[in-house]
DNA sequence: TAGTGGTCTAGACCACATA
DNA sequence: ATGTGGTCTAGACCACTAT
Protein backbone atom coordinates (compact mmCIF):
# COMPACT_ATOMS: atom_id res chain seq x y z
CA UNK A 1 0.00 0.00 0.00
CA UNK A 2 2.63 2.37 0.95
CA UNK A 3 4.36 1.59 -2.56
CA UNK A 4 1.42 2.33 -4.50
CA UNK A 5 0.16 5.68 -2.65
CA UNK A 6 3.69 6.88 -2.50
CA UNK A 7 3.45 6.47 -6.43
CA UNK A 8 6.66 4.15 -6.45
CA UNK A 9 4.73 1.47 -8.18
CA UNK A 10 1.75 3.05 -10.55
CA UNK A 11 -1.16 2.42 -12.44
CA UNK A 12 -1.19 -0.85 -14.25
CA UNK A 13 2.19 -2.12 -13.17
CA UNK A 14 2.73 -6.13 -11.92
CA UNK A 15 3.93 -6.64 -8.42
CA UNK A 16 6.35 -9.42 -7.51
CA UNK A 17 4.50 -12.54 -6.89
CA UNK A 18 3.42 -14.00 -3.42
CA UNK A 19 6.78 -15.82 -2.89
CA UNK A 20 9.07 -13.35 -3.86
CA UNK A 21 7.11 -10.69 -0.91
CA UNK A 22 7.13 -13.04 1.78
CA UNK A 23 10.69 -13.12 0.92
CA UNK A 24 11.05 -9.64 0.96
CA UNK A 25 8.89 -9.10 3.90
CA UNK A 26 10.42 -12.04 5.57
CA UNK A 27 6.89 -13.89 6.50
CA UNK A 28 4.55 -16.52 4.94
CA UNK A 29 3.22 -16.65 1.69
CA UNK A 30 0.10 -16.98 3.87
CA UNK A 31 0.31 -13.85 5.01
CA UNK A 32 1.16 -12.02 1.97
CA UNK A 33 -1.82 -13.85 0.63
CA UNK A 34 -4.05 -12.60 3.17
CA UNK A 35 -3.02 -9.02 2.39
CA UNK A 36 -2.84 -8.87 -0.73
CA UNK A 37 -6.81 -10.17 -0.59
CA UNK A 38 -7.74 -7.25 1.52
CA UNK A 39 -6.16 -4.81 -0.57
CA UNK A 40 -7.97 -6.68 -3.60
CA UNK A 41 -11.05 -5.82 -2.45
CA UNK A 42 -10.47 -2.41 -1.18
CA UNK A 43 -10.01 -2.21 -5.13
CA UNK A 44 -6.47 -0.89 -5.56
CA UNK A 45 -4.90 -3.94 -7.24
CA UNK A 46 -6.23 -6.86 -9.59
CA UNK A 47 -5.02 -10.13 -9.52
CA UNK A 48 -5.20 -13.12 -12.12
CA UNK A 49 -4.18 -16.69 -11.74
CA UNK A 50 -0.59 -16.40 -13.66
CA UNK A 51 -1.69 -13.12 -14.66
CA UNK A 52 -0.05 -11.68 -11.38
CA UNK A 53 -1.31 -8.97 -9.25
CA UNK A 54 -1.43 -5.05 -11.03
CA UNK A 55 -1.90 -1.88 -9.75
CA UNK A 56 -5.49 -0.94 -10.91
CA UNK A 57 -5.39 0.90 -13.68
CA UNK A 58 -8.93 2.86 -12.60
CA UNK A 59 -8.98 2.06 -9.12
CA UNK A 60 -12.54 1.21 -9.04
CA UNK A 61 -13.74 3.90 -6.82
CA UNK A 62 -16.30 1.97 -4.64
CA UNK A 63 -18.91 3.84 -1.86
CA UNK A 64 -20.42 1.64 0.40
CA UNK A 65 -23.52 2.77 1.73
CA UNK A 66 -24.99 1.33 5.00
CA UNK A 67 -28.88 0.74 5.46
CA UNK A 68 -29.91 0.52 8.47
CA UNK A 69 -33.57 0.12 9.67
CA UNK A 70 -35.16 3.23 9.65
CA UNK A 71 -35.58 3.40 13.63
CA UNK A 72 -32.38 2.86 14.27
CA UNK A 73 -31.19 5.24 11.71
CA UNK A 74 -33.19 8.04 13.38
CA UNK A 75 -32.51 6.58 17.25
CA UNK A 76 -28.81 7.32 16.78
CA UNK A 77 -28.88 10.73 15.75
CA UNK A 78 -30.36 10.96 18.97
CA UNK A 79 -33.70 11.77 18.31
CA UNK A 80 -36.96 10.13 19.23
CA UNK A 81 -38.67 8.10 16.55
CA UNK A 82 -42.44 7.84 15.91
CA UNK A 83 -44.26 5.94 13.00
CA UNK A 84 -48.02 6.17 11.88
CA UNK A 85 -49.42 3.51 9.51
CA UNK A 86 -51.56 5.45 7.10
CA UNK A 87 -53.05 2.61 4.83
CA UNK A 88 -52.64 -0.99 3.96
CA UNK A 89 -54.49 -2.97 1.87
CA UNK A 90 -54.55 -5.90 -0.58
CA UNK A 91 -54.73 -4.31 -4.43
CA UNK A 92 -53.70 -4.96 -7.49
CA UNK A 93 -50.32 -3.84 -7.77
CA UNK A 94 -49.70 -0.61 -11.09
CA UNK A 95 -48.54 -1.88 -14.59
CA UNK A 96 -45.36 -0.85 -14.38
CA UNK A 97 -44.29 -2.00 -10.85
CA UNK A 98 -45.79 -5.68 -12.66
CA UNK A 99 -43.11 -5.03 -14.84
CA UNK A 100 -40.29 -3.80 -12.57
CA UNK A 101 -40.89 -6.92 -10.43
CA UNK A 102 -41.15 -9.35 -13.65
CA UNK A 103 -44.86 -10.16 -12.31
CA UNK A 104 -47.91 -10.61 -14.46
CA UNK A 105 -50.34 -7.53 -15.28
CA UNK A 106 -53.20 -7.80 -12.39
CA UNK A 107 -50.89 -9.58 -9.58
CA UNK A 108 -51.94 -8.40 -6.14
CA UNK A 109 -49.60 -7.91 -3.45
CA UNK A 110 -50.16 -5.69 0.46
CA UNK A 111 -49.58 -1.92 -0.09
CA UNK A 112 -48.87 -0.10 2.96
CA UNK A 113 -48.05 3.49 3.15
CA UNK A 114 -46.24 5.23 6.37
CA UNK A 115 -44.71 7.76 7.78
CA UNK A 116 -41.35 8.05 10.13
CA UNK A 117 -40.94 10.62 12.36
CA UNK A 118 -38.03 12.12 13.69
CA UNK A 119 -38.99 13.91 16.95
CA UNK A 120 -42.26 14.17 16.11
CA UNK A 121 -40.65 15.94 12.33
CA UNK A 122 -41.17 14.16 9.19
CA UNK A 123 -38.25 12.12 8.62
CA UNK A 124 -39.47 9.53 5.53
CA UNK A 125 -42.78 8.58 4.06
CA UNK A 126 -42.55 5.08 2.77
CA UNK A 127 -44.97 3.12 -0.08
CA UNK A 128 -44.49 -0.40 0.02
CA UNK A 129 -45.58 -3.63 -2.18
CA UNK A 130 -44.93 -6.73 0.19
CA UNK A 131 -45.78 -9.62 -2.03
CA UNK A 132 -47.70 -12.16 0.24
CA UNK A 133 -47.43 -14.95 -2.12
CA UNK A 134 -44.04 -15.52 -1.45
CA UNK A 135 -44.34 -14.19 2.43
CA UNK A 136 -47.87 -14.83 3.86
CA UNK A 137 -47.12 -14.53 7.49
CA UNK A 138 -47.21 -10.36 6.50
CA UNK A 139 -51.00 -10.63 6.00
CA UNK A 140 -51.09 -11.45 9.51
CA UNK A 141 -48.27 -9.01 10.94
CA UNK A 142 -49.19 -5.76 12.70
CA UNK A 143 -47.60 -3.08 11.07
CA UNK A 144 -48.72 -0.30 13.13
CA UNK A 145 -46.68 -2.14 15.88
CA UNK A 146 -43.66 -2.85 14.23
CA UNK A 147 -42.92 -1.18 11.10
CA UNK A 148 -42.97 -3.20 7.87
CA UNK A 149 -39.43 -2.24 7.35
CA UNK A 150 -38.75 -3.68 10.65
CA UNK A 151 -40.66 -6.24 10.63
CA UNK A 152 -39.10 -7.28 6.83
CA UNK A 153 -35.80 -7.08 7.89
CA UNK A 154 -36.18 -9.27 10.79
CA UNK A 155 -38.63 -11.79 8.63
CA UNK A 156 -37.63 -12.02 5.17
CA UNK A 157 -34.07 -12.60 4.16
CA UNK A 158 -33.68 -11.69 0.67
CA UNK A 159 -30.59 -12.93 -1.61
CA UNK A 160 -30.42 -10.25 -4.18
CA UNK A 161 -32.07 -6.67 -4.27
CA UNK A 162 -31.61 -3.41 -6.20
CA UNK A 163 -31.51 0.23 -4.86
CA UNK A 164 -32.42 3.37 -7.10
CA UNK A 165 -31.29 6.63 -5.95
CA UNK A 166 -33.06 10.02 -7.61
CA UNK A 167 -33.81 13.46 -7.28
CA UNK A 168 -37.34 14.69 -7.54
CA UNK A 169 -40.26 17.14 -6.80
CA UNK A 170 -42.82 15.54 -4.30
CA UNK A 171 -45.82 14.96 -5.42
CA UNK A 172 -49.19 16.07 -3.70
CA UNK A 173 -48.61 12.78 -1.08
CA UNK A 174 -45.56 13.26 -0.72
CA UNK A 175 -45.82 17.31 0.38
CA UNK A 176 -48.83 16.48 2.56
CA UNK A 177 -46.94 13.51 4.50
CA UNK A 178 -43.74 15.35 4.89
CA UNK A 179 -45.38 18.68 5.19
CA UNK A 180 -43.07 20.06 2.45
CA UNK A 181 -43.99 22.38 -0.31
CA UNK A 182 -43.78 21.08 -3.85
CA UNK A 183 -40.75 22.95 -4.66
CA UNK A 184 -38.31 21.83 -2.94
CA UNK A 185 -36.55 19.05 -3.90
CA UNK A 186 -36.33 15.68 -2.25
CA UNK A 187 -34.15 12.33 -2.40
CA UNK A 188 -35.90 9.25 -3.33
CA UNK A 189 -34.84 5.75 -2.61
CA UNK A 190 -36.21 3.12 -4.63
CA UNK A 191 -35.45 -0.52 -3.37
CA UNK A 192 -36.53 -4.16 -4.38
CA UNK A 193 -35.38 -7.39 -2.70
CA UNK A 194 -35.80 -11.04 -3.81
CA UNK A 195 -35.68 -14.33 -2.87
CA UNK A 196 -34.07 -16.14 -5.37
CA UNK A 197 -36.61 -15.44 -8.58
CA UNK A 198 -39.35 -14.20 -6.33
CA UNK A 199 -39.75 -10.43 -5.29
CA UNK A 200 -40.22 -9.85 -1.96
CA UNK A 201 -41.13 -6.23 -1.34
CA UNK A 202 -40.61 -3.07 -3.14
CA UNK A 203 -40.54 0.28 -1.26
CA UNK A 204 -40.61 3.57 -2.51
CA UNK A 205 -38.96 5.95 0.34
CA UNK A 206 -39.31 9.98 -0.29
CA UNK A 207 -37.28 12.24 2.34
CA UNK A 208 -37.42 15.25 3.02
CA UNK A 209 -35.70 17.98 1.70
CA UNK A 210 -33.03 18.65 4.17
CA UNK A 211 -31.95 14.76 4.33
CA UNK A 212 -28.91 13.71 2.56
CA UNK A 213 -27.03 10.41 2.18
CA UNK A 214 -23.27 9.94 3.19
CA UNK A 215 -21.26 7.21 2.15
CA UNK A 216 -17.71 5.98 2.83
CA UNK A 217 -15.41 5.52 0.20
CA UNK B 1 -25.46 -18.50 6.01
CA UNK B 2 -27.72 -21.26 5.29
CA UNK B 3 -28.61 -21.40 8.68
CA UNK B 4 -28.87 -17.93 9.21
CA UNK B 5 -31.15 -16.99 5.84
CA UNK B 6 -32.94 -20.02 6.50
CA UNK B 7 -33.89 -18.61 9.95
CA UNK B 8 -32.58 -21.81 11.46
CA UNK B 9 -30.35 -19.00 13.26
CA UNK B 10 -32.27 -16.61 14.80
CA UNK B 11 -31.17 -12.07 14.96
CA UNK B 12 -28.94 -12.27 18.42
CA UNK B 13 -27.99 -15.93 18.09
CA UNK B 14 -24.77 -17.46 19.74
CA UNK B 15 -22.85 -19.35 16.98
CA UNK B 16 -20.77 -22.45 17.60
CA UNK B 17 -17.05 -21.02 18.26
CA UNK B 18 -14.55 -21.63 15.50
CA UNK B 19 -13.39 -24.79 17.02
CA UNK B 20 -16.74 -26.19 17.10
CA UNK B 21 -17.58 -25.39 13.86
CA UNK B 22 -14.12 -26.81 12.35
CA UNK B 23 -15.35 -30.30 14.00
CA UNK B 24 -18.60 -30.15 12.55
CA UNK B 25 -17.33 -29.36 9.04
CA UNK B 26 -14.68 -31.57 9.47
CA UNK B 27 -11.74 -28.78 8.16
CA UNK B 28 -9.27 -26.91 9.55
CA UNK B 29 -10.13 -23.60 12.07
CA UNK B 30 -8.40 -21.62 9.50
CA UNK B 31 -10.81 -22.00 7.37
CA UNK B 32 -13.83 -21.62 9.46
CA UNK B 33 -12.00 -18.71 10.21
CA UNK B 34 -11.46 -17.48 6.97
CA UNK B 35 -15.22 -18.09 6.06
CA UNK B 36 -16.80 -16.33 9.57
CA UNK B 37 -14.28 -13.36 8.58
CA UNK B 38 -15.98 -12.82 4.92
CA UNK B 39 -19.45 -13.24 6.51
CA UNK B 40 -18.77 -10.68 8.97
CA UNK B 41 -17.76 -7.84 6.72
CA UNK B 42 -21.08 -8.66 4.30
CA UNK B 43 -22.77 -7.99 7.89
CA UNK B 44 -24.49 -10.79 8.66
CA UNK B 45 -22.52 -11.39 12.20
CA UNK B 46 -20.40 -9.99 14.45
CA UNK B 47 -17.75 -11.41 15.89
CA UNK B 48 -15.96 -10.54 19.32
CA UNK B 49 -13.13 -11.86 20.86
CA UNK B 50 -14.50 -13.88 24.10
CA UNK B 51 -17.99 -13.18 23.55
CA UNK B 52 -18.23 -14.91 20.36
CA UNK B 53 -19.91 -14.68 17.29
CA UNK B 54 -23.55 -13.37 16.88
CA UNK B 55 -26.43 -13.39 14.23
CA UNK B 56 -25.92 -9.66 13.77
CA UNK B 57 -29.72 -7.97 15.45
CA UNK B 58 -30.19 -5.72 12.36
CA UNK B 59 -28.50 -6.64 9.61
CA UNK B 60 -26.43 -4.00 8.13
CA UNK B 61 -27.56 -4.04 4.63
CA UNK B 62 -25.14 -1.95 2.47
CA UNK B 63 -25.74 -0.95 -0.63
CA UNK B 64 -22.05 -0.61 -2.81
CA UNK B 65 -22.54 2.32 -5.59
CA UNK B 66 -19.29 1.79 -8.43
CA UNK B 67 -17.74 4.83 -9.50
CA UNK B 68 -16.06 4.48 -12.69
CA UNK B 69 -14.35 7.52 -14.33
CA UNK B 70 -16.70 9.83 -16.05
CA UNK B 71 -15.73 9.00 -19.46
CA UNK B 72 -15.94 4.89 -18.70
CA UNK B 73 -19.49 6.05 -17.13
CA UNK B 74 -20.80 7.63 -20.51
CA UNK B 75 -19.43 5.70 -23.13
CA UNK B 76 -20.37 1.96 -21.19
CA UNK B 77 -23.86 3.14 -21.81
CA UNK B 78 -22.64 3.51 -26.11
CA UNK B 79 -22.28 7.00 -25.90
CA UNK B 80 -19.74 9.30 -26.91
CA UNK B 81 -18.36 11.54 -24.80
CA UNK B 82 -16.91 14.93 -24.45
CA UNK B 83 -15.39 17.74 -22.37
CA UNK B 84 -15.16 21.08 -22.07
CA UNK B 85 -13.29 22.80 -19.45
CA UNK B 86 -14.43 26.48 -18.96
CA UNK B 87 -12.44 27.87 -15.81
CA UNK B 88 -9.22 27.23 -14.56
CA UNK B 89 -7.53 29.35 -12.06
CA UNK B 90 -5.87 29.20 -8.24
CA UNK B 91 -7.97 30.77 -6.25
CA UNK B 92 -8.77 31.00 -2.31
CA UNK B 93 -11.16 28.46 -1.27
CA UNK B 94 -14.56 29.68 0.35
CA UNK B 95 -14.69 29.26 4.12
CA UNK B 96 -17.09 26.92 4.25
CA UNK B 97 -15.09 24.14 1.72
CA UNK B 98 -11.76 25.23 3.99
CA UNK B 99 -13.90 24.19 7.08
CA UNK B 100 -14.84 20.72 5.16
CA UNK B 101 -11.37 19.82 4.32
CA UNK B 102 -10.11 20.98 7.67
CA UNK B 103 -7.92 23.48 6.03
CA UNK B 104 -6.67 27.31 7.47
CA UNK B 105 -9.11 30.09 5.69
CA UNK B 106 -7.51 31.83 2.95
CA UNK B 107 -6.09 28.53 1.57
CA UNK B 108 -5.76 28.87 -2.35
CA UNK B 109 -6.32 25.81 -4.80
CA UNK B 110 -6.59 25.11 -8.29
CA UNK B 111 -10.53 25.38 -8.87
CA UNK B 112 -11.79 23.90 -12.52
CA UNK B 113 -15.33 24.01 -13.61
CA UNK B 114 -16.15 21.48 -16.76
CA UNK B 115 -19.49 19.61 -18.40
CA UNK B 116 -19.20 16.27 -19.47
CA UNK B 117 -21.24 15.61 -22.33
CA UNK B 118 -23.27 12.34 -23.49
CA UNK B 119 -23.66 12.37 -27.28
CA UNK B 120 -23.41 16.58 -27.28
CA UNK B 121 -25.86 16.33 -24.52
CA UNK B 122 -24.58 17.45 -21.22
CA UNK B 123 -24.40 15.01 -18.56
CA UNK B 124 -22.84 16.42 -15.76
CA UNK B 125 -21.07 19.42 -14.45
CA UNK B 126 -18.29 19.65 -12.64
CA UNK B 127 -17.20 22.30 -10.25
CA UNK B 128 -13.45 21.05 -8.82
CA UNK B 129 -10.71 21.88 -5.89
CA UNK B 130 -7.47 20.49 -6.34
CA UNK B 131 -4.96 20.83 -3.51
CA UNK B 132 -1.67 21.65 -5.29
CA UNK B 133 -0.26 21.87 -1.92
CA UNK B 134 -0.18 17.85 -1.98
CA UNK B 135 -0.31 17.29 -5.67
CA UNK B 136 1.52 19.89 -7.65
CA UNK B 137 1.83 17.87 -10.41
CA UNK B 138 -1.40 19.22 -11.27
CA UNK B 139 -0.10 22.54 -12.15
CA UNK B 140 1.19 21.65 -15.00
CA UNK B 141 -1.40 19.28 -16.31
CA UNK B 142 -3.71 20.22 -18.99
CA UNK B 143 -7.30 19.75 -17.77
CA UNK B 144 -8.80 20.22 -21.38
CA UNK B 145 -6.65 17.05 -23.24
CA UNK B 146 -7.55 14.72 -20.03
CA UNK B 147 -10.66 15.42 -17.49
CA UNK B 148 -9.32 16.34 -14.43
CA UNK B 149 -11.53 13.91 -13.21
CA UNK B 150 -9.52 11.16 -14.99
CA UNK B 151 -6.39 12.83 -14.50
CA UNK B 152 -6.73 12.48 -10.73
CA UNK B 153 -7.75 8.53 -10.94
CA UNK B 154 -4.58 7.74 -12.91
CA UNK B 155 -2.31 10.20 -10.57
CA UNK B 156 -3.87 10.34 -7.25
CA UNK B 157 -4.50 7.43 -5.12
CA UNK B 158 -6.21 8.34 -1.52
CA UNK B 159 -6.40 6.35 1.48
CA UNK B 160 -10.29 8.12 2.36
CA UNK B 161 -13.13 9.88 1.42
CA UNK B 162 -16.48 10.49 1.36
CA UNK B 163 -19.04 10.88 -1.04
CA UNK B 164 -22.24 12.93 -0.36
CA UNK B 165 -25.44 12.78 -2.23
CA UNK B 166 -28.42 15.36 -1.95
CA UNK B 167 -31.12 16.81 -3.99
CA UNK B 168 -31.23 20.10 -5.25
CA UNK B 169 -32.59 22.40 -7.40
CA UNK B 170 -30.36 23.59 -9.81
CA UNK B 171 -28.75 27.44 -9.35
CA UNK B 172 -27.58 29.84 -12.16
CA UNK B 173 -24.82 28.11 -13.27
CA UNK B 174 -26.22 24.68 -12.95
CA UNK B 175 -28.97 25.57 -15.05
CA UNK B 176 -26.67 27.13 -17.92
CA UNK B 177 -24.24 24.08 -17.66
CA UNK B 178 -26.70 21.34 -17.88
CA UNK B 179 -29.03 23.36 -20.31
CA UNK B 180 -32.17 22.58 -17.80
CA UNK B 181 -34.70 24.89 -16.25
CA UNK B 182 -34.00 25.61 -12.46
CA UNK B 183 -37.12 23.82 -11.22
CA UNK B 184 -36.46 20.27 -11.61
CA UNK B 185 -34.80 18.12 -9.27
CA UNK B 186 -31.15 17.00 -9.47
CA UNK B 187 -29.12 14.81 -7.85
CA UNK B 188 -25.78 16.47 -6.75
CA UNK B 189 -22.60 14.49 -5.56
CA UNK B 190 -19.90 15.61 -3.19
CA UNK B 191 -16.94 13.78 -3.16
CA UNK B 192 -13.45 14.48 -1.16
CA UNK B 193 -11.04 12.55 -1.59
CA UNK B 194 -7.43 12.20 1.31
CA UNK B 195 -3.86 11.01 1.46
CA UNK B 196 -3.85 10.33 4.76
CA UNK B 197 -4.59 13.16 6.86
CA UNK B 198 -4.58 15.47 3.52
CA UNK B 199 -7.46 16.44 1.60
CA UNK B 200 -6.67 15.81 -2.43
CA UNK B 201 -9.22 17.22 -4.00
CA UNK B 202 -13.34 18.06 -3.15
CA UNK B 203 -15.66 18.26 -6.12
CA UNK B 204 -19.41 19.13 -6.87
CA UNK B 205 -21.17 16.62 -9.49
CA UNK B 206 -24.87 17.88 -10.61
CA UNK B 207 -26.23 15.72 -12.92
CA UNK B 208 -29.12 16.26 -15.26
CA UNK B 209 -32.61 15.64 -14.07
CA UNK B 210 -33.21 12.04 -15.81
CA UNK B 211 -30.01 10.71 -13.77
CA UNK B 212 -30.57 8.17 -11.29
CA UNK B 213 -28.03 6.03 -9.61
CA UNK B 214 -27.94 2.38 -9.40
CA UNK B 215 -26.72 0.65 -6.98
CA UNK B 216 -26.56 -3.41 -6.25
CA UNK B 217 -27.40 -4.65 -2.52
C1' DT C 1 -8.74 -15.54 34.63
C1' DA C 2 -10.23 -18.03 30.98
C1' DG C 3 -12.16 -18.36 26.50
C1' DT C 4 -12.71 -16.32 22.29
C1' DG C 5 -11.31 -14.58 17.85
C1' DG C 6 -6.90 -12.63 15.39
C1' DT C 7 -2.91 -13.71 13.31
C1' DC C 8 0.91 -16.12 11.58
C1' DT C 9 3.66 -20.27 9.88
C1' DA C 10 5.47 -23.89 6.74
C1' DG C 11 3.88 -26.79 3.82
C1' DA C 12 0.88 -28.82 0.29
C1' DC C 13 -2.12 -29.41 -3.62
C1' DC C 14 -5.16 -27.41 -7.00
C1' DA C 15 -7.50 -24.44 -10.69
C1' DC C 16 -6.82 -21.51 -13.93
C1' DA C 17 -5.13 -18.40 -17.53
C1' DT C 18 -1.50 -17.13 -20.19
C1' DA C 19 2.65 -17.44 -22.81
C1' DA D 1 3.31 -26.39 -20.41
C1' DT D 2 4.00 -23.56 -16.66
C1' DG D 3 3.61 -20.04 -13.26
C1' DT D 4 0.36 -17.71 -10.80
C1' DG D 5 -3.05 -17.00 -7.24
C1' DG D 6 -6.70 -19.85 -4.45
C1' DT D 7 -7.36 -22.71 -0.93
C1' DC D 8 -6.63 -25.72 2.80
C1' DT D 9 -4.08 -27.88 6.86
C1' DA D 10 -2.27 -28.56 11.66
C1' DG D 11 -0.26 -26.17 14.78
C1' DA D 12 1.15 -22.17 17.53
C1' DC D 13 1.03 -17.93 20.05
C1' DC D 14 -1.22 -13.59 20.96
C1' DA D 15 -4.74 -9.77 22.13
C1' DC D 16 -8.70 -8.72 23.80
C1' DT D 17 -12.57 -8.81 26.86
C1' DA D 18 -16.45 -11.01 29.32
C1' DT D 19 -16.96 -13.19 33.45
Amino acid sequence: MRRITEREWLAGDLLPNETELAAQFGCARATVNRAMRDIANSGFIIRRRKGGSHVAMTPVRRAVLSIPVIRIEVESSGKVWRHVLHHRDLEEVPPQICKELALPGGTKMLHTKSVHFADDRPFVYEDRWINLAVLPEAAMADFAAESANEWLVRNAPYTTGSFTLCAQLPDAQDALHLDVSMSQAILVAIRTTWLEAHPITRVRLAYTPSQVLQMQL
